[in-house]
DNA sequence: TTGTAGGCGTTATCAC
DNA sequence: GTGATAACGCCTACAA
């Protein structure tokens, strides 16, 4: 079969337009809506799409119809695995509707999620969903007046952007703490982790908790550590030194509690007997190390298969939807506490 | 449907243009080459688009000048935090150049893949990385045609689509299943992941190393288990079911190796006593587990950076780049073996 | 250093 | 159902 190839290599609607003996608008509607072609001609149109190996260029597409099939989502950051969930969730709505999922990092930093905003939105994204409910005010600004529909995830913002979908780091941490109290742990302890502000509310859902029971405030009973397994170690070093009376440690993240529990192992120190330990989010290694970590099930996946939704539901005009929607959370109690 | 309109839609370089009182022209040079611009006419343009809260539409732009500032890379799985060192070490070479990385998920189907390929064409991407290399003919067909820059990066492909940066997974695997020999292990086991390319090469290179060392091939001693964690248990149960006298593990995936050092841990399997356990990619997790797996270190973050320095090469026409880099690998030896 | 003209590849719009 | 024409917002090329 004979390929023609334009001098500059790049095939254009007017090409196939011209071997299949048609307006550059019939090759456009063949593409875009099918069945407003009639047959014949459609195929002979997809007929030469297919001889000239033609890419529709959406660069173009989208400069003259002012409508994007991309839509952004920014995360804190592509290593944590808590993430992968929300992704599928929104894949799974996006892609038989012909949309496409790009995703950016912003490392939890208001200034790098700007830049990352902002590429967006000069890319002029059809929808943008944000981790992240902290953000910087020229990227709330940017945003607004782009009119471009958002959804914030990782929380609910006091001042939303736009739209929600979440659960409530707070009332989740409270809970979860309700329930170590209510199982008899008497000394508790919070590991969080500094400069994440998800991990910021979780602190504050224990104090909750601990009000609600009424037990005095203690501020050495939460403690700051980095991230990574390495974290968990050091939670169970700061209990050592400053409450070794301690009788069960709530960590804010699913690797921090893996990494306190290795640590338990190594010192010989008995889960639950000596410490009990709970998780926020609910890895799947939670179930697999021994014993199992009582944790809290978030709805990652729903979360990113209703941001989706609402975003698209904006796009095609479809419905004004409601702005705010709460997932909830589910504690799952095991061997650990 | 009443949908709220901003009465004056976007502001666009003419709108920055008429309140600088310059043309066009200026308006895009201040803000594309800056030097170029007379200062006092630049600080007029820039501050006009701050007044006017003015986005950059890199539609248009790409558009006119036919090069993208987007760089596309396709992962095999969003899930696996291996990858999360190659993206930083792409985003660390693109972000200071004005670049942004835009990330997809091929669920390793060549058939997802070309779907997100095309879309990345689409695009019109300034280059493409893939992990996989693994691609349907259509998708090759596309690519090549293209003419967009693309580097290859999960392992040494037969036939690459242009440039590759990587490192052998045949070779890797051969060289850990050598260095299991020389340490005395006399029945090696090989837990691979079925309908993964890569795990497919590492079970050749553990092959090779057992015909390097006069070892009889037996089937018996390689098996294919499911991801996660619980393939780590599928494999400790097939070895008591099958190979009961095997003394080492060598698992093709660092999470397979976790789970496996789980479940020899509730079996009360000694580990390395009872079985050796050794890994390939050497996660975190692998040294804060006890004991600390061996495992096979490669340059994640080094393939990153490379990669995107090729296509940046490609790009901007510096150089004709060297098409193929093998970056190694290096075994740590760690208490598990 | 700055400006003018025209085109990048597609779709909206309005005729036929 | 199909086609002609004029945008979409920017940049290349050239002129001043």
């Amino acid at each position: 079969m004979p390929v023609s190839k334009k001098a500059n290599g790049t095939i254009r609607m007017r090409d196939v337009a011209e071997r299949a003996q048609v307006s550059r608008m019939t090759v456009s509607r063949a593409l875009n809506s099918p069945e407003s072609v009639n047959e014949t001609l459609r195929n002979r149109v997809l007929e030469a799409v297919q001889e000239l190996g033609y890419v529709h260029n959406h660069l173009a597409r989208s400069l003259s119809s002012r409508r994007s099939n991309v839509i952004g989502l920014v995360l804190p950051s592509l290593e944590n695995s808590i993430f992968s969930q929300t992704v599928k969730g929104i894949s799974d709505v996006l892609r038989p509707l012909g949309y496409h999922l790009m995703v950016a990092e912003s490392s939890d930093d208001p200034e790098d999620e700007e830049q990352v905003i902002a590429a967006f939105l000069a890319q002029r994204v059809g929808g943008l969903i944000l981790h992240s409910t902290n953000h910087s005010p020229t990227a709330v600004r940017m945003l607004k007046a782009s009119d471009t529909p958002v959804v914030e995830n990782g929380d609910f913002p006091v001042d939303p952007v736009d739209m929600v979908v979440s659960y409530s780091n707070r009332a989740a941490a409270k809970a979860m703490t309700l329930h170590l109290a209510r199982l008899g742990y008497k000394r508790i302890v919070f590991a969080g982790l500094a400069a994440n502000p998800r991990a910021a509310e979780r602190q504050r859902g224990f104090q909750d908790a601990l009000a609600e029971i009424g037990q005095k405030s203690d501020r050495k009973h939460a403690v700051a550590v980095s991230r990574g397994f390495g974290g968990g170690t050091e939670a169970i070093s700061y209990i050592e030194a400053n409450v070794p009376d301690a009788d069960a440690l709530f960590c804010a993240g699913d690797v921090l509690a893996v990494g306190a529990l290795l640590e338990c192992d190594r010192r010989g120190w008995a889960v639950p007997d000596r410490l009990a330990i709970a998780s926020f989010d609910d890895l799947d290694l939670m179930r697999h190390v021994s014993p199992a970590i009582t944790s809290l099930r978030l709805p990652r996946y729903e979360i990113g298969r209703r941001s989706a939704q609402m975003i698209l539901d904006r796009i095609e005009e479809r419905t004004m939807p409601v702005t705010t929607i709460d997932l909830g959370f589910e504690i799952v109690q095991r061997a650990s506490s």
